[in-house]
DNA sequence: TTAATCGCTACGAAAAAGGTAGCGAACTGG
DNA sequence: CCAGTTCGCTACCTTTTTCGTAGCGATTAA
């Protein structure tokens, strides 16, 4: 056989919505920008303010692929919220700010005596 | 007041365990790493390629970071796999997952008529 | 020894993100 | 009507991150 060939690879045994969710999420700032919104609607500059201050380059284009995805929407006078399914997917991120408790107070247990 | 002025930001509500996590798991393959690890441990080559052949100067340093969170290990013989902790967010992904799979259904509703 | 695999690094090219400024439209209040 | 403000959004350029390929030293097996 080859080297370098993995030989080991069933042709990926899962779903691949995961993946293009996985995709979509793994953007700088995606997951930032739904946490912000996880409580009410946001402008731009608000929702800006929340993320760090990004720059609006980036913040327009994330939104735009939320939008796209059907994650994210903008109400003409309040500004961005998530959508039903947005916020659905805020559940989610509820789930993992309590893991992120549970890691913080794990991080760093002291040296074993 | 001067232009472009929040006035707006209590100094962010939340607990700040979630932005680190958030910053951890925004950079790119981290999620798609700790997902292929969810069902046994890969050597990294495997690993690599189950990820789409990620260039392996960003799978050491995702893999890098990973070990430093406490999120992956490294055994002798078997290769890379999921703490314990790991293994809990682990399960948080399952549920992204699952959200992947409505998420997908409704991607693209048919037209109204 | 030879061959294959392991985890990991180097290095230049391409892409993404960051930072700053500002546009046109829409809403205020005088 | 008309400044003044805020809105969502874009242009432009610099910096950082990611990609792509090659390869090292160590380890394992025949």
């Amino acid at each position: 056989m080859s080297a370098d060939d993995p030989a080991e690879s069933p042709p990926a045994r899962t779903g691949r919505p995961v993946m293009a969710l996985l995709d979509l999420v793994s953007r700088r700032w995606a997951l930032r920008i739904l946490w912000e919104l996880r409580d009410g609607p946001l402008t731009s500059r608000a929702l800006r303010a929340r993320c760090d201050d990004v720059s609006p380059t980036v913040l327009q284009t994330r939104i735009s692929e939320l939008r796209e995805a059907g994650l994210v929407a903008l109400a003409p006078r309040t500004g961005y919220l998530l959508t039903d399914l947005g916020a659905e997917l805020g559940t989610v991120l509820l789930r993992l700010s309590r893991f992120a408790e549970t890691w913080a107070s794990r991080q760093e247990p002291p040296p074993a005596p």
